[in-house]
DNA sequence: CGTTGGTTTGAGCATCTTCAACACATGTGG
DNA sequence: CCACATGTGTTGAAGATGCTCAAACCAACG
């Protein structure tokens, strides 16, 4: 396991895997490590020789900046090749780090390229992957640039859920994220007290509840509606690629 | 030509292109259009069975929204192959359209697959290539999250300088482009009367001059540190990929 | 039982938007 | 040649959105 058969399960999802694929990626040597709430898993500035993957929890990828301020670029769910574009940009310009306790397994970038050395249609696919992640972070752009706080926010929960949900960590409208505000307002580019209230709205509206570190959606179409949410961008089609 | 010869520059800045593959990336047939100011390249739902690439001019990624407000979340330069993702997508979430007058040539996906298929590390070139533009929209979410409007003005008119001198359109601290007002607020997320007033704000410290779609940059060093910008999310490294 | 991390509230202020008008250059038709 | 429309840049004023600062609240935990 070491959350590759959930890295499958995503891919799948999109296009078919056939099985001497998920045998290359099954054989793939892991180094798999636990990070504890808030701990580094990948350092900016490094020049990593593996990439990680989230086998269960969450990590985040930060863009500190000065003053102590710091944006979050991307939320990643179990299964997702978090910091495979190391393969190729080699000098990381941001870090990675756990939200919440996150299991992780590190692939070291020589053995995922003897993979895909031997499989083009396999390459494609890890390309996909990241191809997915770049498709997500234009959609967050548009959603900084012209969405409100609350559509924003409202956005931010359909993602998640559909996300969440293709690797079967959510379902009934709910799902579990170990996400504090103060972390969300550097998701949303918003300041503590302004996630505070926005969230009070839509609880206001009973769009969706959020306690103890669960999101239920209450009215996933009305939520939708309101965050002009199109889930197009999540790639949800099973064709070849 | 047709712009070609500006990606193996732009490609070869971060790795050395063998003959072989230079040769290789020649032979990919084009067809060349030119399209107008607003023209739209590529439509948002439309499913590519080729993927463009910037010859001369210029060309935006536009996220279209609600009540004809729009995002720009790439703005890409000769050389770039602005959807080279759609390869790996298929259907388009967003438009590609001409900011002034922009050549482009259209390179079939079957043909990219055939020459990706004769070099792994082409294959790694292009995807580089999409990884790039993937940190630059990291970038970005950063510049919109975070930063005030005059640093993210700032911010974009370094980047654009530094991209634009790998293939040789800038130089002497001065570039062309014909972005409007309007187009920037795009980019920015701001309003056009904000744009303005943030420009007359660096015009009024001597920081850049920008009449007639020319930028010049009067003083790069303030500039970059005003916007704090570090270079290292653009990739300028050359080195085995 | 006090400490800690996270959430919530109020008040004043800064940033950015909207609306409306004007300035200026370019191009068009009469 | 003038009259007029169009696109872009500029300005002022009022209002909305979001920020900062400061304090209170609350549950979990040693």
């Amino acid at each position: 396991m070491f959350g590759k058969d959930l890295l499958v399960r995503m891919l799948d999802r999109r296009d078919t895997l056939p099985t001497d694929e998920i045998a290359l990626i099954d054989a793939l040597p892991v180094r798999p490590v636990t990070f504890g709430p808030d701990e580094e898993i990948v350092r900016e500035g490094s020049r990593p020789a593996e990439s990680c993957l989230v086998a269960s929890g969450f990590a985040v990828r930060n863009q500190a900046i000065r003053e102590g301020k710091r944006q979050i670029t991307a939320i990643h769910v179990p299964g997702d090749f978090v910091d495979l574009h190391s393969l190729l940009l080699k000098m990381m310009d941001h870090s990675v780090s756990a939200l919440g306790s996150c299991d992780v397994v590190f692939i070291r970038h020589k053995d995922l390229l003897t993979a895909m050395d031997r499989s083009p249609h396999l390459t494609r696919m890890f390309w996909l992957s990241t191809a997915i992640d770049a498709s997500i972070q234009r959609t967050w752009i548009t959603c900084l640039g012209r969405r409100s706080a609350k559509q924003h926010l409202a956005h931010i929960i359909c993602e998640l859920y559909i996300r969440l949900e293709i690797v079967g960590l959510a379902s009934d409208q709910s799902f579990a994220i170990p996400l504090t505000q103060a972390e969300l307002g550097d998701v949303l580019g918003l300041s503590v007290v302004h996630v505070n209230r926005t969230l009070q709205e839509l609880r206001a509206t009973d769009l969706v509840s959020w306690k103890d570190r669960r999101i239920v959606i209450l009215d996933f179409e009305r939520l939708a509606l309101l965050a002009d949410f199109d889930a197009t961008y999540l790639n949800l089609f099973h064709e070849p690629r």
